[in-house]
DNA sequence: TATTGTTATACTCTATAACTATA
DNA sequence: TATAGTTATAGAGTATAACAATA
């Protein structure tokens, strides 16, 4: 059969990857919610909602980054109010990430927002395909050349020598 | 109506916008096409092949990077050969960016690459649900919430004072 | 000895601003 | 004066490696 389609999705995907169009769209999503909340902290926010409270080893597998970058990002989180840190009672070593109150309000907005950014384009659409394009976006992202998309990445890491 | 799809769609759009996933394919589709081509430089390749010969302004629009980066990327692509710098014949202030042969020839195999690996996945599905996949996800791309996915971005820049 | 979170290092990419040449 | 491309600078993010504390 013809390659047509793989083509066409292909240079889509293209498009959206595209630094600019995901910095638009996350700059608009994040604005106005305090210094801390950007592209940059927007995953640990979201990955945090999903998962609760959290040690940042654990957080780095479902979020794509290592143990390093997740304690940077959350110390400025933390410092906006965003989250806090709260001793592991189960192993003295570890600290869970928890979002606060304030963390919780905020990545309801986010999420409130995007949504309502796609629906405003997909309220336009007629029903059924916008439903039959979701499931299809979802099936995409779960079988496709992604890797592992929906959380073990291979966030792995050199042992200390 | 319910905000159920504009969710499920969120959802989504943020495990494929996820740096891993984005990482894991570019690294994955450059592979091995030397060391200028990466997921840094893959944006000016196939932006370059799209244009044709085209100066660092004009490419900068179409990229969504200012005259700077693009001058950047240019170097490093130009030192391994992918493309070269060719005086402008009716701008003696500009140069045209041109792919050589060879980047023709990688430009070639990364769109062959990224489609195969799509390919991979929608030849699994019924025909009907991949045709009507890549209609609707074009169709997102446009009217969604990305700015201008199509090229002219607001890549604007301060003169110099 | 292995693993936790944190932090210092070096590296990369970026935007900004300055520079030269041409319009 | 304005715009072209280039480049130096500073800033931010990252991965790596080292560190102290705990398992």
């Amino acid at each position: 059969m013809e390659d047509h389609v793989g083509y066409e999705v292909a240079n889509t995907l293209g498009e959206l990857f595209k630094r600019s169009a995901r910095a638009n769209l996350y700059r608009s999503l994040t604005e106005s919610l305090g210094e801390a909340v950007d592209e940059i902290t927007y995953p640990v926010l979201s990955g945090l909602a999903r998962t609760g409270p959290c040690s940042a080893a654990t957080l780095a597998l479902t979020v794509g980054l290592d143990r390093s970058g997740i304690s940077r990002r959350a110390s400025r989180l933390e410092k906006d109010g965003l989250l806090q840190r709260v001793p592991d009672p189960e192993d003295r070593r570890s600290v869970l990430l928890e979002l606060t109150e304030h963390g919780c309000e905020v990545v309801g907005v986010l999420r409130q927002r995007l949504a309502a950014r796609i629906s405003a384009t997909l309220d336009t659409w007629p029903a059924d395909e916008a439903r039959s394009f979701a499931r299809s976006l979802r099936r995409f992202a779960e079988e496709g050349p992604f890797g592992d998309v929906d959380g073990s990445d291979d966030a792995r890491e050199t042992p200390d020598r």
